[in-house]
DNA sequence: TTAATTTTGTACTGGTCGGTAAATATATAG
DNA sequence: CTATATATTTACCGACCAGTACAAAATTAA
């Protein structure tokens, strides 16, 4: 019917770039959590007022689950890309050097929005922490599926549990975050990274 | 100058029970964290009106620092009574055995408060967010001193670092309250606590 | 130019936030 | 009894909350 990809548009055209407000509404969150986020807080760090914000994006939940999905999309990101390493031993390498470098960055809130984003939270943001949670048990699944292929490459040993393995290899991960907002560097979250590896299984 | 310990006091009696009104106000918090919990929230489950809770516990801020102190104090606690265990790895069994045990204990809400009460947050709560880091920072330290304790004592090889142990550990039983925040069970945290343990150091 | 369309800034909504003033109720001390 | 001290209830405070109505501004289409 009409010019999908064109990018001329009838009416005003929009004074700002939703991707950069996307990425300031992410840190905003990210730092102070859904619940002690303001529409304020977002607007100010946007540099927008409220009414383009919920033409732009609906409103703070939705603003909140795109958000999300930005930061698991960034090129930073270091969950999706470890998965496609070779060996097991490597993917779970890749996960805990990238969380480690990434989790203490300093020029960006320390921890991972995806975890203390909605932990524990008002039933105003229920939507929001089950959305969280689902994202973890996703993450978590892709893990298991990662290492039940292992096995069968045969570079992880048949005696070891995929799930088992990922659990503790997600609760390593997810303790990192807490170690980072706690003021862990990368360089001490580096050493947690190696003291998991020497216990990790490989044939 | 008075009769210090003495029951009886000038003025209307207090009408309700401090210790179980603090533990009804720990409760809400852990569930839905400092800036989750509104004041409603609060005088609502400990069953007292506003003037009461100001008059009795000082403020937000104030009354929630004093929930810590109760959680941190309670009979179930883990944490302290595994320093005293006689090994290095046996306070670690312990620890990562008490925390699949309560963290993930149907009966209150899952994970842990001094994790999620406060861990991103808004200006209004930096006070009990700090307070948070504190308390787990200090963890950390005993935890060090503890395995320092160890390595002199011969119940750990001299070889392994006791801050790296202690750090590794302590990522391990963060990571297990967000595990039990996601839903994990007391079962699944125990086969990850399994897991750190067939990777802990003995001589 | 005119019409149609979309974004912008301003001002506002009802509701809730944390916190408190003031009056009343219930106890002890003398 | 009276005086004093403390807790309780009700009603309220200004500030902020998420969300929106409305009109002016800026663009394209005809």
């Amino acid at each position: 019917m009409s010019a999908v990809g064109s990018s001329s548009h009838v009416g005003r055209p929009r004074a700002f770039d939703m991707d950069t407000a996307l990425e300031k509404a992410l840190e905003v969150f990210w730092r102070k959590g859904y619940d002690g986020t303001s529409l304020s807080d977002l607007t100010d760090a946007m540099g927008i007022n409220k009414p383009s914000l919920y033409a732009a994006f609906g409103n703070k939940e939705q603003l909140f689950l795109k958000a999300i999905e930005l930061y698991e999309s960034r090129p930073c990101a270091f969950f999706m890309p470890a998965l496609e390493k070779p060996t097991a031993y490597e993917v779970a390498e890749h996960m805990l050097y990238g969380a480690a470098a990434n989790m203490a960055n300093k020029d960006q809130p320390q921890g991972c929005v995806v975890i203390q984003g909605a932990l524990s939270c008002s039933e105003a943001a229920a939507v929001v922490k089950e959305a969280l949670i689902n994202r973890r048990l996703e993450g978590q699944k892709k893990l298991v599926a990662r290492f039940e292929r292992a096995k069968a490459e045969g570079d992880l040993p048949a005696s070891v549990s995929a799930e088992t393995l990922a659990r503790y290899l997600g609760t390593v991960l997810q303790g990192m975050a807490i170690q980072a907002n706690s003021g862990a560097t990368s360089d001490q979250l580096r050493q947690v990274a190696e003291m998991t590896l020497l216990a990790f299984p490989r044939s």
